[in-house]
Parts: C-alpha cells; structure tokens; sequence
DNA sequence: AGCACGCCGACT
DNA sequence: GTCGGCGTGCTC
C-alpha cells in the first residue's frame, strides 16, 4: 500500500479499468507514484494493479485529484502507452455514452476511440514504407558480394528505393541492414496509409445552385457562420437537390478552415454520394464504414488525428471521428433506422452529433425528404431551424403515382402477384425502352411452406419463425432458409411431420416475382438485388462491390428491370427510369408497430421518387389490397407536411414519441423457466419502484406488462420484453441502472439490456 | 483431517 | 471478468 502520509502533494488518478462487467464498473482511484508525476492526465491509458491476485490491467484516467477517501490504494504502476491518450471531448462521449446507454466504460472507449486496447499493446500498428537512400559514402563505394553490388547500383541510378523494390532484387534484410550499419545506404520509414478510396479522385464539374436551393444554402450558411452549436432540419422532396446544398455548405465549412463529418445511412447505398465527395475533396476526405478492415479503420483515424483530411463521409461509427475544430456534421436521411446502434452501447447518432456540436460550436443538419417526426416536431415549435426545398430540380416533375387495386385482379381470380395494371406499364416501357424497378419487401421464394393435410408450418428448430424457401428460377426442390440464424435445409419432398406429399406454398419474395417477370416478359433483361444477390454475407466488403456492380449495370442499361429489397429504394440517380412499381404496399402499412406509417410513408415517397429524375415524365403504380388507405394517399401525393399535421395529433393524444420516450426492457436466456422467474420478478420490482409508495414514484413512467419478443426463440434464446414509457431524465436513467444492477447478480443466466426509444417497439 | 468443488462477493 | 474465501461434502 502506499504511503501517503509524507510530504509534498499527492496526486491520485481516477480511472475506468477496462474489460470489467457494469456490476463491477466505477471509477477506481490510484496514487501516482513520483516517478509518474506529471506524465499522467485524464485521458491517459495505464496499467494499474487489480483485485486480490494485483494483476496488470489497462485502465483510462479520467480525473487527477489531490485527495482521496479511500484508505487502501494502490500506485499506478506504467503509463501504458505513448501511441495513444484520449481527449477531454473523447473521455466526454465516452461518460455520456455510458450514463445513456447502460453500457461498460470499455464498449463506450471502443465505440469512441476504436481498439484502443489493442493499439496500446501494439497489435496494431501503422504500416511502414521503407525508403533507402545511397549515402555519399555508399556512392563511392566500390563492392563485389554480387547482391550487395546490384542493390548499391540500383541505387546509384534511382534513390531512394522501397524496402519492396530492393527485394525485388534479391536483397534480404540482413544484407539491408547490414549496408545500414555500414553507413552505405541509410533508411527512412514513411507511414503509409492504407486508403481504398484514393483512386475514386477526380475533378467534377462544378454544378451551380438553382434560386431555391440558393435560397436555402443562404438561410443554413448563416446559422453555420453563427459559430453556434445550432440545429437545422433541411427538408426537400425527392429529386429537390439537396445534396448540392450539403455541397455548397461544406465548401462554405472548409473554406472557413472548419471541418465536416457527413453521415450517411449505409455506405453500399449511398456510393454515388460517396464518390461524388471523393471526388471534390480528393485526398481531403476520408471514408469510414462497418466494412473495413481494423487496419484500413485504423489508418484512417491517423490520417484525420493527423489534420489532413478537411471532410469525413461514413456510417454512424463516423460520429466519432476525430476531427478537431468541426465546423458541421450533417445527417443525410436523417430518419433512417441505421443511424440508431443495434449492438451495445445502443446510442443515436443524433444525440451524439448533438453533443459534439455543442463541444466545438459547430451546427448540425439534418437532411431528409421524409423527416422524423421527431426533428420535424422540433423544427415546427423551434429549436431546429426549419428549411424547405419544395420543388422538383431541372426539368423532373413529380410522377404520375397509379394505385392498382388487388382487389380487382382477385375478383377475375388472377392470382398472379403483379397484377394486370401494373403488368401493362411494364409492358409500356417495354415497347419504349426505358427502364423500371420493382420494389418487393422481402427476400427468397415463399416465406411460408405448409402441409395441407395436417396443417403445419416448416419453422426453424432455433427460432420461432418460419423457414423461407429459396429456389433458382422455376427450378424444383430449393433449400429452406431461417432469415434469422441462417439455418438450412434442402426442401423436403414431404411434410415432415406427417409425411403427406401435398405441400402448400405461401407468402412470395423477389426471387419468386423475378421468376413471374421472366414468365409474363421473356425478352426483358432483369437484374434482381437482394441480401442473396449482393453476396452471402450482407456485411463484407464484397458486398459493396456486388451492389455497386448491380447498380452501375442497371445504369448502364444492361437491364430493363431492376428487381429488388429495399436497397433499390435509396437515392440511386437513374436517369432512365421512368416506372417504378411496389408489388405489395401492404406489408410495409400494416405492422403493429407505432411508426410502422412513418416508415411506411417514407419508404414509398422514396420508392415513388425514384420514377422520373431527369426530364422524362415517371409513373409509380403501388398495388394494395387498400386503396383507401391514408398514409398511402399522403405518400401518392408526396405530401409530407399534411401526413404529419394528421399524424402528430394522435401522437400527441396517445401520449407517444416525440411527446414521451420509451425504454426497452429485453430479458433473454437459453433457459425459458429462469427466464419467466426472472421477467416475473423484474416485472414486479420495476411495478414497486414507480408505484405509490415506491422511491421512482416521481419519475411518472408507466410500465406495460412484460410480453413476448416479436421473435420469441432466435438461435434458441428465447426473449422477453418490458415497454416503460416515460421521460429520459436522469431519475430515470438512475432507476434503470439500479435495476440492471440487481438483476445480472441475482440471475447470471438471464442477460438483461435495456434499449431507449428502440427502433422497433 | 485434508481437499475438491461450487457459490458468493470484492475489486481503489 | 477474475480471484480468493469459505461452505459443503467426500475420501484417505
């Protein structure tokens, strides 16, 4: 134990030590010991004893105090590396991260600064280019040795030379270093980072700003000159232009010597935005996403520490990176789902850009044809500025939008899925050789197999789902896929349960609409676009590349017919596309989620902007067995203002989002009869904290009885859910933290996680 | 008595 | 998480 009773001041450091459980988590307090003094600041990463066995473990400093309650502490015992320290701004995110997702220190400290463990035990490290150059007294040297003479008049005639080059030679590095010795050669080592997106530089037109879009560009430049962390809510219409605002703001950013992070929902989506920014900042940008490798991640981060890049443009992990004076941080799509974490700590990208752009002054706007209602509550009573872009760029205007009434073709008995109106403009645009989309919500042949004799579905033995079976075209038998934990089987010849032959097949994906398309229009060329097509894996690296290979083909008319899931919603510039078709409207209306109308109306505004970009006149034919229905028209019409002056009312009656928050209690264990015992039991305490009596009963949260998952058994985890809806306050925060406390010591075999305002409820 | 095993609680 | 402490209960 240390002493710290002698003279001179002691300094204490507080610290987060990393890889503990929440239970575990607090800020432990160390003594510095004199020969750290002055080496040791909040941000910095140590090794510090731990527990009975005093074991080396890293911690991160986050205060320096000169006292101390605590009777036994242990001294720091190394600053653990020099490579790499957090900021005040950094060691901010990563408390709010943890206050506000119930997260450990150390998911927030990845979350925020990437592997910081790793870096500090040097797993990873940058990669070097070596560069030897002759010395004077190498070029005067005579040698024979024959490798050792190549590599010296190698250099005689080019210098310097790569460590690459000179192997190329023959030269090992024995021999290398021992020139170097010899003072011959002498070498230098450059960084060199890995960066994939180097090659898409060139230099683009510049495109000038229509009198609308300059009206808006001019109301955003003077909240961002204001150098106040202010808020703006961009909305235009599909087609509108916005991007070429966001452009002429960043211009306007950089100019001003400030930085800019773009966010943009997925990166396979959003190529063109991507390049297109590539291509005006050239090596001044940086692109960051979930698909690169922890080395292309990690060399990225140096090149922005290193001040050289201006524009950051990535995924919501991109909130994190770590520009120095940002200027603006701009959500594209701002209602995207993908901007909230699905992983642990489940943060918004929304509240972090909140956060840093109060830390640096910096403005944040938010970008959207279909705001949330959320931002646009908050742009409608004021503390976002509210900005419009309400007309169609150029020449486009806003397609003719065609509902087809299923109901119809049902009556003649056609049980085909695209239906007889929709048919004859395929057809149209056939004979006129221009293209259309399709947008299909779900993925595979039929999601639903079953036996007409005895009744049963074919589920996955992991999951409470049925299994989707997903086959080549007009092809027999297939394999029977769980969309949840990818279990496989080939499709069975006969109900296994019962062994009848007779097998129903129901509910359709896009590849059995693609196998329907090839049957009506056997001379069209159709490219279809799902997680199957794109590659096995939705998240590697090939992915990108497949869609992009899909979408550049499609653009360049190697197809009629673009076929596809949600990916063909997004903001894809076809400028041949006339016809866009939603086989199912549906699906997307008539979920029991409470923003299921929000999203629907988002999804098929967006599928209906696709139709007609350039100056030929689009059509958009949605087919419904619900003509009628509300949110449908307001979408047909693209009237988002009067979808959200209907629907903010209910929202405000019922009490819901923007007007309250929720929070997400899940249960989930392997073991059902623990995981009921422990949903009782949570239900219970949580019932006593907010009740009458109970030490919560101020927070005036209600809480709704514990229900099955949506899913209830995924990869034989079978989970439970409790809905609190309340306010987001501190009170509240504290009562969750209380409660996931007790409840991962008392039942270690049920992991409790709590998500606020979950993207699906 | 001596030790294997499992549960619990502490960790600055 | 990881460790030690300590109870239980079994074995030499």
């Amino acid at each position: 134990m240390a002493d710290n009773s002698s003279v001179g001041s002691v300094a204490y450091a507080g610290v987060y030590v990393l890889d503990l459980p929440l239970a575990a988590e607090c800020i432990y307090d160390y003594v510095i010991p004199e020969q750290l003094a002055g080496k040791v600041f909040p941000g910095t990463i140590v090794k510090v004893p731990f527990s009975r066995a005093n074991h080396s473990r890293l911690a991160v400093v986050v205060r320096i105090k000169d006292s101390c309650e605590y009777d036994k502490v242990k001294p720091v015992l190394a600053v653990a590396t020099d490579r790499i320290s957090l900021d005040e701004e950094m060691l901010g995110l990563c408390s709010f991260l943890k206050e506000r997702t119930f997260c450990t220190f150390t998911d927030a400290l990845h979350t925020v600064a990437g592997p910081v463990d790793k870096i500090a035990k040097g797993h990873l490290k940058a990669i070097n280019e070596y560069n030897y150059f002759l010395t004077e007294t190498g070029a005067n040297a005579t040698v024979r040795g024959s490798v050792i003479n190549r590599i010296l008049s190698a250099l005689k005639d080019k210098s310097p030379l790569t460590k690459t080059e000179l192997k190329a030679l023959g030269a090992g590095k024995a021999q290398l270093d021992k020139l170097c010795a010899q003072g011959l050669i002498r070498c230098e080592s450059l960084e060199l980072f890995r960066n994939s997106y180097e090659n898409k530089a060139n230099s683009p037109e510049e495109a000038s700003l229509s009198e609308a879009q300059k009206r808006a560009y001019n109301e955003l430049a003077e909240e961002l000159d204001s150098h106040k962390a202010r808020a703006a809510l961009l909305y235009g219409i599909t087609g509108s232009g916005k991007t070429r605002v966001i452009k002429a703001l960043i211009d306007r950013t950089v100019q001003s010597g400030r930085s800019v992070i773009v966010l943009v929902p997925e990166i396979s989506l959003t190529v063109q935005t991507v390049e297109l920014f590539c291509s005006y900042y050239g090596k001044r940008v940086a692109v960051l996403h979930s698909s690169l490798s922890p080395a292309e991640r990690f060399d990225a981060r140096r090149r922005i520490e290193s001040g050289e890049i201006d524009v950051v443009i990535g995924t919501r992990s991109a909130i994190f990176a770590p520009l120095k004076n940002l200027g603006m941080i701009v959500l594209d799509e701002e209602q995207e789902h993908t901007y909230k974490s699905d992983m642990s700590p489940k943060y918004h990208t929304k509240d972090i850009a909140r956060y840093r752009a109060a830390y640096h002054n910096a403005f944040m706007l938010l970008s959207s044809a279909t705001p949330s209602f959320e931002s646009f509550y908050k742009a409608e009573s004021g503390s976002y500025k509210l900005v419009r872009l309400t007309e169609r760029y150029g020449d486009a205007t806003l397609p003719e939008v065609i509902i087809a009434d299923g109901r119809l073709d049902a009556a003649k008995a056609d049980t085909s899925v695209i239906g007889s109106t929709l048919c004859e403009e395929i057809q149209k645009n056939l004979d006129r050789n221009e293209q259309s989309i399709l947008f299909v919500n779900r993925r595979g042949y039929n999601n639903f197999v079953s036996c007409v004799m005895c009744g049963q579905v074919i589920t996955c033995p992991n999951c409470s789902v049925s299994l989707t079976l997903h086959k080549k075209k007009s092809s027999v038998g297939g394999t029977l896929v769980c969309h949840y934990c990818n279990y496989k089987i080939p499709m069975p010849k006969l109900c296994p349960s019962c062994n009848s032959e007779h097998l129903s097949f129901k509910g359709y994906g896009t590849q059995l609409v693609e196998d329907e398309l090839i049957q009506k229009f056997p001379k069209a060329r159709i490219l279809r676009m799902d997680a199957d097509t794109v590659s096995g894996k939705a998240q590697s690296e090939d992915a990108v590349f497949k869609h992009e290979q899909i979408l550049n083909d499609f653009r360049n008319r190697k197809a009629d017919i673009l076929l596809g899931t949600q990916m063909v919603t997004k903001g894809h510039d076809f400028p041949d596309v006339t016809l866009v078709g939603i086989v199912n409207a549906d699906s997307a209306l008539y979920l029991d989620d409470y923003r299921a109308t929000e999203r629907a109306f988002s999804l098929i505004t967006q599928v209906i902007g696709r139709a007609g970009r350039a100056s030929k006149p689009g059509r958009a034919v949605i087919q419904t067995y619900n003509p009628e229905n509300e949110t449908l028209g307001y979408s047909s019409r693209q009237d988002y203002e009067g979808f959200y002056n209907s629907a903010i009312k209910l929202r405000r009656a019922l009490v819901f989002p923007p007007f309250c928050d929720f929070a997400l209690l899940t249960l989930s264990s392997e073991k059902e009869h623990e995981l009921f015992a422990a949903t009782n039991e949570l239900d219970k305490r949580l019932r006593e904290m907010i009740g009458q009596s109970g030490e919560y009963r101020d927070i005036a949260a209600t809480a709704f009885r514990p229900i099955e998952a949506p899913v209830y058994k995924v990869n034989n985890v079978y989970r439970m859910r409790l809905v609190i809806k309340c306010k987001f306050t501190k009170r509240l925060r504290e009562m969750i933290s209380i409660l996931l406390d007790e409840f991962t010591s008392k039942y270690p075999s049920v992991l409790l996680s709590a998500d606020i305002n979950p993207t699906n409820i």
